[in-house]
RNA sequence: CGGGGAGUAGCGCAGCCUGGUAGCGCAGGUGCUUUGGGAGCAUCAGGUCGCAGGUUCGAAUCCUGUCUCCCCGACCA
């Protein structure tokens, strides 16, 4: 954010001046998505869709490697599968769109209405979260001991009817893969709860480039009807937090409302301890709070749907084929090199055009790679090269650098993920720089996330693990300063000193910040 | 759902108060010039003013309703 101020960003909105705007202003000029007319819900243009695929593809090799199988359920779930479960009705019912007819009739004035004939004998929900519509195929399908573990995964839409809704964060209707298994004990479920928390924090990591901590929610932010719920925690650009995806240990509660039973090796009934996780298109709007700047998004290469753009300068004369030429074979010599363990994806934008205009808007889309190949660069067998998390140069001009056309061929791999890297590495110092701590006073606390103090973080607390009406007591009073408790670290050193909220021994350490 | 703001050409906006032929910038087409780095000049095309009613001789403009978006709140795996 410390540009000198000749330099001219390809966005008309900084993060400094409306983060807000900026965030929206990142998403329409860089393509990835639009407003559809109806509320709430967006249109994933090629560019968003793009990211959504990669990140797609390597999650679901990740579930496969844990030995979980993909499934599909209905859309639609009986408003009975809802209300067998008490908490998880109270927490999603103020939420769920409902159908409620199966045809429409004319009103008589030239438009349709639901036609009273052909109301539903019971109300289908559509799907906020597949729990009951899964657990209900679980008790058809798990018998015996054998049959343990199940162990499912499911990529679907689902709708939750939120009051207030930003792209990608928060929509009506989003993209996720949802995990749903089943385990004979406690210790098996808890064991695959953690093993899915693990998986997603590695994903953010190395995948997403997005530093993640991993942790335990408190018990007021649990998903209605679990008995543990534990996240991944990203800290965005204005310091804010997002839940970036989520594992639920659901205890017995699930199993003993569907009716998903198993005979143990004594010949006993027993219920089943089930657990169900998942990360859907909100880590899309994660990277772009992470890793965009005030020229656009920036992609990390691994879910970069095209990780290297070449322009050729085309004149639109006589020279135009030779250059067109040279692109194409160095487009084919890029494309046989790999990085990050995969083929290089790399695009030769031919479209009509100047390269400097075609420039700007990869920019913005965040390809990690842009080279620019004029004739002379054609003749000499050279390449100018712009790596998009290094845009400018101290002098402020855009910082393309010349190099060797086989020199470069062989170093674009390591390029590639030199930036995976260094997007990885820019974030956790960026993060790491914004948890404060020692802060030992509620007075503190609240000075601390004033006004003045724009951007400030998380901070981390000693934390006496209350419960019911105490939890309650610091839940609200943190609400008062627009706070709430993320998640307990999984891991770290031991705690020490007293509660700020309770004036008790910490057992452990929580983290607490704005939050999306 | 409460408070505030907005919806006019592909995009960004003015016009509305005080009703009288629909404007500007960018993007787009064409021509010329220029071009190793986010070009210049000329010219052309593009809009039932979110939608539906109402008032009026006449509505982008006034009134009512409605939909959508943004900000703040409430809510929120």
């Amino acid at each position: 954010m410390n540009q000198p101020a000749k330099i001219k960003h390809a966005l008309s909105v900084t993060r400094e001046a409306d983060f807000a705007a900026w965030y929206q202003d990142v998403i329409a000029e860089a393509d990835m998505a639009e407003e559809s007319g109806v509320r709430g819900c967006m249109v994933i243009k090629p560019w968003g869709y793009g990211i959504w695929e990669r990140i797609q593809q390597q999650m679901d090799a990740r579930i496969k490697d844990a030995g979980v199988q993909n499934c599909y359920f209905p859309l639609f779930i009986p408003l009975s599968y809802f209300a067998k479960e008490a908490e998880h009705v109270e927490g999603f019912a103020k939420e769920m769109a409902v159908v409620t007819h199966h045809r429409l009739i004319a009103d008589g004035k030239g438009g349709l209405v639901p036609d009273p004939e052909a109301k539903l004998e019971e109300p289908l929900v559509v799907r906020p979260t597949s729990e009951t519509v899964i657990g209900a195929a679980m008790a058809r399908w798990i018998q015996s001991w054998r049959d343990l573990p199940l162990l499912t995964n499911q990529w679907a839409n689902v709708v939750r009817w939120e009051m207030r809704t930003r792209m990608f964060l928060r929509t009506s209707e989003f993209l996720w893969q949802e995990g749903h298994t089943a385990h004979a004990d406690r210790a098996d479920a808890m064991a695959e709860t953690l093993r899915a928390l693990e998986m997603y924090r590695s994903f953010a990591e190395d995948v997403l480039a997005m530093p993640v901590i991993a942790g335990e929610k408190p018990e007021n932010e649990r998903f209605p009807g679990a008995v543990a719920t534990y996240s991944i925690e990203a800290m965005m650009q204005d310091g804010k937090a997002l839940q970036a995806g989520t594992s639920h240990y659901l205890g017995t509660g699930f199993a003993e409302s569907a009716g998903i039973r198993y005979q143990d090796r004594e010949g006993t009934q027993q219920f089943c301890h089930t657990t169900s996780w998942g990360v859907s298109t909100r880590l899309i709007g994660g990277v772009i709070m992470v890793h965009g700047d005030d020229d656009g998004l920036r992609v990390p290469p691994a879910i970069a749907p095209q990780q290297i753009v070449i322009l050729p300068m085309l004149r639109e004369d006589d020279g135009d084929a030779e250059l067109l030429s040279y692109c194409e074979g160095l487009r084919t010599a890029l494309a046989a090199e790999s990085a990050l363990g995969e083929r290089l994806r790399v695009l030769l934008d031919k479209r009509p055009g100047k390269a400097t205009q075609k420039r700007w808007a990869w920019v913005k889309k965040g390809v990690p790679l842009i080279l620019e190949i004029g004739g002379r660069d054609a003749a000499g067998g050279q390449v100018s090269v712009l790596r998009r998390d290094r845009l400018w140069r101290e002098d402020g001009k855009v910082n393309f650098v010349g190099m060797g056309r086989d020199a470069f061929i062989a170093a674009a791999p390591g390029e590639i993920e030199a930036i995976q890297r260094a997007l990885h590495a820019e974030a956790a110092a960026r993060r790491d720089s914004q948890i404060q701590r020692g802060i030992d006073s509620l007075d503190a606390l609240a000075d601390y996330f004033s006004e003045e103090n724009r951007y400030p973080g998380w901070v981390e607390l000693g934390w006496s693990r209350p419960t019911g009406a105490a939890l309650e007591a610091v839940v609200a009073t943190l609400k008062a300063l627009k706070l709430t408790i993320r998640n307990t670290p999984m891991d770290g050193p031991a705690v020490s000193g007293q509660c700020l909220f309770t004036g008790l021994p910490a057992v452990e350490r929580i983290y607490v910040a704005r939050s999306y």
